[in-house]
DNA sequence: CGCGAAATAT
DNA sequence: CATATTTCGC
């Protein structure tokens, strides 16, 4: 208990090489297995042709992320990612709103609901932290982030919600979280939960003291967290025999965020509250988890993101496993 | 053309 | 109802 907690942040703020130095940001996403595990199409995944073998997760591939080239801003290409149903793939939720079955996804294909995950949204603060508030546009940041599949809407969309969120947070903040979120406890609205689950540099609450730098925030970068943005697709069901398998293999605790998109789906309280029914309990926390984890991606070496949330917030969720308050 | 916020869809 | 997507305005 020094000012050593509140040092480690000045110098964070304080060492930051220009942005241009550390444009260099890739983050694949999904690990392989992991990929595979969910049926989700990775980026260099082969058609793997295994349309649904949830009871048989052999995954032997070792493919390794490549640095996947960041598609161009200016690529509206869906090159990957939305990969139309696999085979045999019922299209439960794919027309809501067309009303046309079997439709050729062609070129144009909608771009399934962006699941920001807690990790992705990690990601995201990085970046903005990164660059700063300044030049935490919707482009540099997703350019920055250089995630797969993600687009400068959905970035902007988010970026929207969080400036949001931490300028609700301002006039909340008294006491200095010190741990961000988490440990102050009670910050978290219902809107608020996912950028609860990441820690809000210090600058985002304090413009000026940015400003009066000048400088963009830059760091180096902590460790990455390989998490699968996935992305809403008709995997409903599958995704239940995917985590299913995955959990059988080594618990797999992929935050799949299953949000109330059950409304109209699977079990949707009418009050609006809503119970994860089989993923919510499959994950016992043990000491363990970031081990399993690591190894899960295998090939993927560095993972060490929750460990953050967890000790900076002191002791109380143990991952950065999404809502649990629930009753 | 890009960012910012609102409106709409899911 | 909340969240993400899309649209509108600057």
């Amino acid at each position: 208990m020094r000012e050593e907690d509140s040092n480690w942040f000045a110098r964070w703020e304080d060492e930051l090489p220009p942005p241009e130095e550390l444009m260099p940001l890739s983050q694949t996403l999904i690990t392989p297995d992991l990929a595979i595990a969910f049926d989700i199409p990775s980026p260099h995944t082969p058609t793997a042709a295994a349309t649904a073998t949830p009871t048989t997760p052999n995954h032997h591939l070792h493919h390794h992320q490549q640095p996947q080239q960041p598609q161009p801003p200016s690529n509206p290409s869906p090159s990957h990612q939305q990969q139309p149903s696999s085979g045999g793939d019922f299209a439960d939720s794919g027309d809501l709103g067309s009303g046309a079955a079997g439709e050729e996804p062609a070129r144009t294909l909608k771009r399934p609901r962006l699941v920001w995950t807690p990790q992705l949204h990690k990601r995201f603060v990085d970046a903005v932290a990164h660059l700063g508030i300044k030049n935490a546009v919707p482009k540099t940041i997703m350019q920055l982030m250089s995630v797969d599949g993600l687009t400068r809407e959905n970035v902007a969309s988010h970026l929207q919600k969080y400036r949001l969120y931490l300028k609700r947070m301002q006039g909340l903040s008294a006491a200095g979280p010190g741990g961000g979120g988490a440990g102050g406890g009670g910050s978290d609205a219902a809107t608020d939960h996912l950028f609860a689950s990441s820690p809000v540099p210090a600058h985002f609450l304090h413009p000026a003291a940015a400003a009066a730098g000048g400088r963009p925030n830059s760091e180096h970068f902590l460790p990455f967290v390989s998490v699968p943005a996935m992305h809403h697709q008709q995997h409903h069901h599958q995704m239940a025999a995917a985590a299913a398998g995955a959990a059988a293999m080594q618990h797999v605790q992929l935050q799949q965020q299953f949000h109330r998109q059950a409304s109209g789906h699977f079990g949707s309280p009418p009050n609006g509250h809503f119970e994860h029914a089989f993923m919510s309990r499959q994950q016992p926390p043990p000491q363990n988890q970031q081990q399993q984890f690591n190894r899960m991606g295998g090939g993927v070496a560095g993972y060490a993101e929750d460990m953050e949330s967890a000790n900076a917030s002191g002791a109380r969720k143990v991952l950065t496993l999404f809502p649990t308050g629930d009753d």
